[in-house]
DNA sequence: ATGAAAAATTCAGTAAAATCAATTTTTGTT
DNA sequence: AACAAAAATTGATTTTACTGAATTTTTCAT
């Protein structure tokens, strides 16, 4: 991590664009905009809370460790989304961990400056409270799709969910880039069986993968493998 | 569901507790005191949402459907307690349903005059959103449990999450009466499974089981039995 | 360009938990 | 108190996905 000398705007992201301009120049003293390579741990488990992270340029992976090897990706974030944000709570520590998945420009906010600045934006407040809310929603979604379904409704769920964050290009590639083994942490399986998977839903024409890069042929099919298994 | 004559003090709720006292007599006005009977239904998924609910009195499981026959029950919420608070995001309509778990009087807010109540006192909006980020941060940990935990785990896990909710009484027997499917509902397994497995406990003395009250013999050893896992 | 390390691929064996089925007990209603 | 319905109990069977192991390919740093 270094500082950034690519500077943000101070006016497009949630932050910036929910405050009054009147408090803008006081985000511009605080905010640090800093760099981080492609792998690199931008905050790990159990590190303390400094502050809330909003992402300028790049992708963020939040996932926790689970025994020694395995791990659980929590959610993925892209540019304009904010990470560390569980840190406001009464958590002191934060449960997860943060890793850039290319090189990822953040705006980082510390934790004291950032609580004034709700208390001086409702509007950010409200707003972030409305995120919040939306992210409990995927939570508790989520929560149920690995409670109940199988494997493939889990990577097919998996995949929507990546369309959702990520986008698809004009030949329907996903606009990210994750290795196997992410896609089995993101659907809460092995590496082995998330493989098969894969393999399964590309036999059937849903899903293309070349190299890194996996294309969402058919997402209607993706649809109907995930309500088949809610039956 | 009718009205319930058992009003409730407008003073020590989450609600009223954080609204400034001039707005107390509006609240007054608009709140609605319901009374529900065990087993009753307060809202279903794909109802509209009308409004947010407090507890009065009473117990009450969140709950989604999953299949003709099966459900993951999402979180349970006692005397003091917020349900419907998903309602005040973007859906309009409810995700998941809400029971009574025995007789239920709750204090009914509709959602527009919530929003009011929102703006008119900061206090109350900021120690909402600290409510969501506990609760985000508690459906993360059992996404965690839910994807890699091994049945028995997760029993544990609910175990002491029921013993976090409703509390233990003298004699350690969870302050809630719950049937088995609940059981392996909330630990997102099937019946007999959870069934087999509260057995296990009981055979290890962690647990005791008399008719449908569950006292929580040794919590250390539940505690172990989750931390076994995680290895 | 080269070798080491990491990631991807494949297969066979195994363990965990879901499903199915049948019986007993409890609960709630008339 | 008598009955029907719901919940609890138990065992046998089947399915699913995890584990471990072996091989190939890719990636990355030197």
């Amino acid at each position: 991590m270094k500082k950034s000398k690519d500077l943000c705007d101070v006016k497009s992201c949630f932050l910036c664009s929910l405050c009054v301009k009147e408090w803008l120049p006081a985000v511009e003293i605080h905010k640090k905009n800093l760099d981080y390579k492609k792998g690199e741990l931008i905050f790990g488990e159990g590190d303390e809370v400094k502050g809330i992270y909003f992402i300028y340029k790049g992708k963020v992976k939040v996932h926790q460790k689970w025994g020694d090897d395995k791990e659980l990706i929590i959610r993925f974030a892209t540019s304009g989304g904010i990470f560390g944000h569980r840190g406001i709570g009464k958590e002191k520590n934060y449960p997860v961990s943060a890793t850039a998945l290319e090189p990822t420009t953040v705006c980082f906010i510390e934790k004291e400056f950032f609580l004034s600045s709700l208390k001086v934006n409702p509007t950010l407040m409200f707003e972030l409270m409305m995120f919040y809310s939306n992210e409990l929603q995927e939570s508790e979604k989520r929560m149920k799709d690995l409670a109940h379904m199988s494997v493939k409704g889990r990577v097919a769920s998996c995949l929507l969910s990546l369309k959702n964050t990520f986008g698809l290009d004009e030949e329907n590639f996903l606009d990210v880039t994750l290795s196997r083994q992410d896609i089995a942490s993101f659907s809460g399986t092995t590496y082995e069986t998330a493989f098969r998977v894969m393999n399964e839903l590309v036999t059937e024409n849903s899903v293309k993968v070349i190299g890194k890069k996996i294309a969402l042929l058919n997402t209607e099919h993706l649809q109907n493998v995930i309500e088949r298994e809610s039956k």
